[in-house]
DNA sequence: ACGATGTGGTTGACGTGTCAATCAGGAGGG
DNA sequence: CCCTCCTGATTGACACGTCAACCACATCGT
């Protein structure tokens, strides 16, 4: 089922295949670096303060422990700390002692960072819908979905090892 | 042709194509750290130090003036000489003066430099092929290029301004 | 009660990327 | 020739990410 006779070659990409392969994974380079500067001039946020402030705002009493916050956008807590620390020396969040667990950390919306948050969404859905979906045909989006289905089911289980 | 008279909300995504375009970004993200993280344990270079390896192996004398170099691997000219000063550093590459230029410099793969390309190309292409090609039949792969391809033409012209 | 172990979170070092400023050398017009 | 302008490349400041080390508190077994 892995290699019949005759498949050596079969290993690697052929010239066709690498070049999909780099036209894709730049193409998607190429649209994240453009919502960023369109995120970083209208509203002088990065795609990550645009997580952190999308997450808080969805949450009970725009809080959360700091471990849900990072569960919950996908990131290493380190990395969230990190920018946390940024993001509160501009005065997007604010961190507070944990009443529950003393070791632990509650990430609080400021109302400043509310505001943030609030005039970038509009311009920043609105380029997400220029960018990519008004790119696509409704059929092209649904194998969008597909692929990245068919992907992410791979990268989580590499067979054939 | 931009908006019929009942349309109002289509200037944003639906909820459905928010979820396809965070999918579909997520998991280039995820590919590329993937494919990332193979290349740093299987032979200590990061994307950037294969690009450029790349270009200078298939350069005519294994040397590229800076800026050409530059411009075919599509980086600016500042990040290029950050990453040539820590690549040189490591021995990898050598920048020395062009002689047509005087401001110009030579870009030049060193015989350490091109040893490690060697040997991590091949896992490369190989990881190439298992995390993507592996992952998609041949008419998800002729859609990705489609789709690529569509997404690029409207990044180039972003029309309806 | 106390020591081992685990967990929440922070920190420092360092690679990476962008932007703006700088600098040196070429190129053209007076 | 000299002054201006352009261009090739570097630099510094800073944001961002990862990794490994760390610290403080919690937990659990005895």
């Amino acid at each position: 089922m892995t290699e019949s006779t005759d498949e050596r070659r079969s290993v690697f990409p052929t010239v066709e295949e690498l070049r999909v392969w780099r036209d894709f994974i730049e193409t998607a380079e190429a649209l994240r670096s453009n919502l960023t500067s369109r995120l970083q001039s209208e509203s002088a946020l990065s795609p990550g303060d645009y997580a952190v402030l999308l997450a808080l705002s969805e949450a009970d009493g725009h809080r959360l422990r700091s471990s849900e916050l990072a569960a919950g956008i996908g990131w290493e807590r380190s990395r969230l700390s990190h920018h946390l620390g940024r993001m509160e020396r501009r005065g997007l969040v604010r961190r507070q002692n944990c009443a529950a667990d003393n070791r632990g950390a509650e990430v609080v919306l400021t109302a400043e960072g509310a505001e943030a948050f609030r005039r970038a969404s509009i311009p920043h859905l609105r380029a997400v819908r220029e960018l990519f979906i008004d790119a696509l045909t409704p059929e092209q989006l649904t194998m969008v979905d597909e692929i990245a289905g068919a992907l992410r089911a791979h990268l989580g289980a590499p067979r054939d090892l």
